[in-house]
DNA sequence: GCGAATAAGGCATACGTATACCATGCATGG
DNA sequence: CCATGCATGGTATACGTATGCCTTATTCGC
């Protein structure tokens, strides 16, 4: 009939035919030191031979740990479906390898506003701890964060570090990236440098970026005709946007720093139907270097972050608050990769 | 002290609440017919007021059923950890968004050759059914799948959906998309058409585009020179030599139809740095559209799977198995995304 | 007005594991 | 030689839910 052959060995089965108990084989499988070795190699032969699992329901009911993460990914406000921020697809990776690495289970799932995440993840014991990852603008969620501080659920988001944050947070050193890009274009010689992205609170990571260029240009004695500064979100069409804008407002400038990859390819687009040319006339420095940077034309000199190194602290940082130690540094290091749209 | 305040309510504190006894709130919960309305109005407002959620581990135990799909990528060897192949992460976003639409969990994982994951999600009841994602070469799997098969377990494979393949298959029609991409380039007046790809039967997908190309061109009353086909694998990089291989051999070519757009645009830069023209004196149609496709000097024409049918065919497939139902049809429609790299 | 069907819900139990506690046997020390 | 301790492993039970079976009251048909 319809019956499935797979009849799934039980840690009794293993216990019967190795003529003990069936603690004894949770304990042989799991090394308790009060198995002898030799009982211990008996019980894991039967086990090897019989292709036995543990049950990971049973165990985790048993121990109220699930060994599961859970990433919840907030979207921009993009309705193209299966377009995702390619930076958050490269964490995805990172993630699931360092999880993978800690015997870590690891759930996906893209969050809408209104879902109630909050008790679908925290309450059924489905993961241990919760990563949220997603652009910016957290202050909408931030009653949510509140309810998982107050039920003591375990979670770290990715975003910018500040200092009102809520719950544990890790992100790349924004400000001391948006310097450093501010600094690639002083010592080529730019002295009018446009900022587009975000530049209010609602998007804090790109505020910083802001922040950062904002000092390199004190540094060298400089500062920022606020005409030089126009919003976008990270998408192509809204660089391209941003860019027209700029254009428009009749000001000189001779760089550009995009507050993300996207937002900087589609202003190079209006800039080369505008008949100007990079980097001669304006040098360009993108953020985040998706794939798309290095086949940008020209390619696309841009801000990396350690997507490994992120993907590593998250992970600790989840797993620190689980077990309770000292969760690792939560500020990651940047680095420039110099291409050509700033004049090599 | 340590103490969490977490004190999970469960089906017994709602039970007491609501003076009924505790299958009953399960009952009520799970919709159960022999529960009255006001009973189980009852107790769905106590719930709500305790934020009651049922226990997964609990739940699954006792059902047998984790109601969790396993999303396993099978990488190419490439040993860039980080960088995914995009038109998979595209594949993540769909099937991740049917998951939720059928109320399933996704865990995900990148596998290794190596690891035993047939063993490690087959048997834990971590996951109901597996996805398996991999580009082509299926053939070093196959004796796992066997071990599948044979296990009962539920799974489909992305890939090319031949006679002999083994297990669920779901796939896009790489035949016909090749003929669609053989037929625009003929009818834009190409008759030396080179196939970039791996043309044997190790990436059943790729010979596949190849075998539809031959059949447009047989159709046109043409044939293809056996030196315009050359191998690659879907990287840049390798796209990159295969072009230089075509352009020594000094066989003279007007198109090219390349099995991915990483082989296009690494064949790209080859022909630009050889000074020849796209599509002036080569037009070039791609495969996947990836998103640096629309990027790509020029952009680049390219065959579009549908990506959304495709995530929601393989979420069916599997959900079919488990319900015993009829699975979904198999075989998905490409679509040729036009752009200036043919001509037009 | 009475037997049978139906509605509503309780009781017992199973899912498979992990652990607190207890029992045994043997070595050890004074 | 007896008390003590450790090594080993068995017994009982809990984790929280879902469901088969049974009980009781109500309704319905005739």
């Amino acid at each position: 009939m319809g019956r499935k052959p797979s009849n799934k060995p039980t840690s009794f089965e293993i216990a019967y035919l190795a003529g003990v108990s069936q603690p004894t084989v949770s304990r042989a499988l799991r090394g308790s030191k009060s198995v002898s070795k030799a009982t211990r190699e008996k019980i894991e032969a039967i086990a090897r031979q019989l292709n036995y699992t543990v049950d990971k329901n049973a165990s985790s009911l048993r121990t109220q740990r699930s060994n599961t993460l859970a990433l919840l990914f907030f979207e921009d406000p993009t309705p193209d479906e299966s377009n995702i921020n390619p930076f958050f697809l490269s964490m995805l990776g990172s993630i699931t390898r360092h999880c993978a690495a800690k015997g870590l289970d690891l759930l996906v799932s893209f969050q809408k506003l209104e879902d109630d995440w909050h008790r679908r993840y925290q309450e059924s014991h489905r993961a241990d701890g919760l990563i949220l990852l997603g652009y910016g603008d957290y202050t909408l969620y931030e009653s949510r964060l509140r309810q998982l501080v107050k039920a003591g659920t375990h979670f770290v988001r990715w975003g910018s570090v500040d200092e009102g944050t809520i719950g544990a947070t890790v992100g790349s050193d924004n400000f001391g990236a948006g310097r450093l890009a501010g600094e690639h274009l002083i010592a080529r010689g730019r002295r009018r440098i446009a900022f587009l992205g975000q530049a209010d609170s609602h998007y804090p990571e790109f505020e910083q970026r802001h922040a950062g260029l904002l000092r390199a240009l004190a540094a060298a004695g400089l500062s920022q005709d606020p005409a030089l500064v126009v919003d976008a979100i990270s998408s192509e069409e809204s660089g391209h946007g941003a860019a027209r804008i700029l254009l428009s407002r009749g000001v000189a400038f001779d760089a550009i720093f995009a507050a993300s990859d996207l937002i900087a390819i589609g202003a190079q687009r209006v800039l080369a139907d505008a008949g100007l040319a990079v980097p001669e006339d304006v040098a360009i420095v993108g953020f985040d270097d998706i794939p798309a940077a290095g086949f940008a034309n020209p390619p696309l000199t841009t801000v990396v972050q350690d997507i490994r190194l992120a993907g590593e602290a998250l992970v600790e940082s989840v797993l620190a608050q689980i077990e309770e130690r000292i969760p690792p540094p939560a500020v990651l290091p940047t680095r420039l990769v110099v291409r050509a749209s700033s004049g090599g």
